[in-house]
DNA sequence: ATGAAAGCGCTAACAA
DNA sequence: TTGTTAGCGCTTTCAT
């Protein structure tokens, strides 16, 4: 049979078997407070002897409310990205909204997409996930309550929860200041990303604070692949031999960076200290275990969510921006720079260590 | 507002607009043949003058379907889940559905899930995920197409897509006898989960046909983390120090045993060759690469939604088994036991090695 | 406190 | 080929 639900009791058989109108039994299950106790449980007996279930679609469409919240993001399988959703999902659960997941891989796929869930599918509220400043930049849909979770601020979106970026790469530049390092190179994630842009320049924040002049040619652009990270990293000690530090933008490209390193007969971290940024899971795990920056990235999602249900439930207010502070992570694989006074270093790097900037505190339920 | 859709046109002002009746505009966009090119063009034009767009859910009520459908799973961020997801929201999508994911702890969130999903909101059909057989066994629905991604074989469940379990097992052991190994430690995953029996069974096989003895004792149960990994591996060692080689039912246990063996003075692969299962993301950057058993989890989930639409489309045949070959992936984490005749095992390797069982071959478009 | 009527936006069945 | 009439199952008026 194409309809298996042709069996499903409705609100009038549940009315017709208590011997009251429909719109009573209505009243019941909405919980309204204006039925008789006697007429309550008449009805309730009912809808248990049937097994009635009120048909959420019938509903959604009395109402103009469909429960349903999205969650557009670039794939399904990115740790960060699974767990920004999960941390989504369980706030919109525990607040009787489902989420929908939907991947998609460029502008007009983002275009065609939410305006088949916000519009013809009629969502109540979505949650974009997207780091792009390029061709795939994407524009939200006014008339919809919709948060962006980003990695920097935008003066076009209102609602936005981000990571504090560039307070996570001052602390990784910071980290290796305080080890005494002083020739650094950075693997960056691709600059159409804005996470990599905020990278940047807590990065090169912390260096200038440091006395440390930019150099360009230090910084490398990669695709957060390991293999770029094995690849950049050859690239980069061939330019400057005297690279003792790394900060890559991410674990992976992190973990290729060491498998270069030592394929060159770099040992890390005596000879090259190398840092990452994400903490991704079994980052403690690679040889030698992973110096990073953790992102709480369910926190991360539970916030969009969070945020989102906020806007459903009241009016919305002019803008809400939520930040989340990194964590730096310290284990083994970076060290102090041989040779080096660290002393002096950490001195340096002391002066320069500022609080992470919370621009607004969250609380989530 | 509350309802930020209240302006959305109707099929009705398309019709007034156009100048026709509403049940032409909705035979014009069903893209129904009968229907003149000049009248179809008039509704055309109204439709891309008002842009209007059809109401999905009012199209669910009167249809009976959704062309949703949904995904239940025990969490989002193990990366075979989300893999699996992955695959089958493409095949979804790609024929018009949209999937909806929800985790679940427990049998009785899965119940009350499920109802939810397949009898409130009415979702088309499911896929399941669920591999355990303890408390947490799941039965599926009747009522609604649904199809379940399992370890093995279920007697109550006629639509079924799985990995073959027992097979990899068996290609992970003989790739170890072939290298010469005769004493083989097992950190298997939960007893509770399907897989593992499956896996379990499989590596027996294996060491049987090549005439080894089982051994209780060097079997011993994990629960999938790199922990559990580490801190079995002292325990196998501790047991039977003679052991050469380790299968370990997943890539993060496989991760885990490495570190242990390493704090334990043991040299992997020349003292101690370790396996693991799954090929997960990066395990080719840890040190050593790890061999290991690969599953195509994103196959796998192509092919769940792939079979639940056919199910959708035509009446459901009798019984579907899916099942999925695995592949050993050879990299550095084994090698020929030590002192050993490699080629005598060789010989007894290739004489039990036998071709991955297909029950019945899956091709997905 | 309860019931009757109308309608959410669409499709299906029938009529013209 | 097109239009009319009924629903889908619920909620929301508005009476009673």
């Amino acid at each position: 049979m194409t309809r298996p639900g042709a069996k499903h009791p409705t609100l009038r058989d549940v009315a017709s078997l208590a011997g009251v109108s429909h719109q009573t039994v209505s009243r019941v299950i909405n919980h309204r407070p204006e039925v008789t106790p006697e007429t309550r449980a008449k009805v309730e007996v009912a809808i248990a002897q049937l097994g009635f279930r009120p048909h959420a679609i019938a509903r959604s469409m009395a109402q103009g409310r469909t429960c349903t919240l999205a969650c557009l993001v670039p794939n399904l399988t990115d740790f960060t990205y699974a767990s920004n959703m999960e941390g989504a999902e369980s706030v919109a659960r525990a607040h009787g909204y489902y989420l929908l997941s939907s991947p998609f891989a460029d502008r007009p796929q983002f275009d065609a997409l939410i305006d088949e869930l916000a519009v013809d599918r009629r969502v109540d509220g979505v949650i974009v996930i997207s780091p792009y400043l390029d061709e795939r930049r994407v524009a939200l849909p006014d008339g919809i309550p919709a948060v962006l979770m980003a990695g920097c601020l935008r003066d076009d979106i209102k609602q936005i929860v981000l990571l504090d970026n560039r307070d996570g790469a001052g602390q990784a530049a910071r980290h290796l200041l305080a080890l005494g390092h002083r020739r650094i190179g950075q693997i960056a994630g691709p600059r159409a990303e804005d996470c990599v842009q905020e990278r940047d320049l807590g990065f090169l924040d912390a260096l200038a604070d440091a006395g440390i002049q930019p150099d360009s040619s230090l910084s490398v652009e990669g695709d957060w692949s390991a293999t770029s990270g094995y690849e950049l990293l050859k690239l980069l000690v061939a330019r400057e031999p005297k690279l003792t530090a790394i900060f890559a933008h991410n674990d992976r490209m992190a973990v290729g960076a060491i498998r270069a390193a030592r394929d060159l007969g770099l040992r890390v971290p005596q000879d090259l200290s190398i840092i990452g940024f994400d903490d991704m899971p079994l980052a403690s795990y690679f040889d030698p275990p992973l110096t990073t920056v953790r992102q709480d990235t369910f926190a991360i999602g539970r916030a969009c969510a969070s945020l989102l249900i906020d806007l459903l439930d009241s009016p919305a207010p002019e803008s809400t921006i939520v930040r989340l502070a990194a964590e730096l992570v310290v284990r083994q694989s970076t060290a102090p720079a041989r040779g080096k006074e660290v002393a002096e270093f950490a001195k340096i790097a002391a002066q320069v260590t500022k609080p992470p900037l919370m621009v607004q505190p969250f609380h989530y339920t």
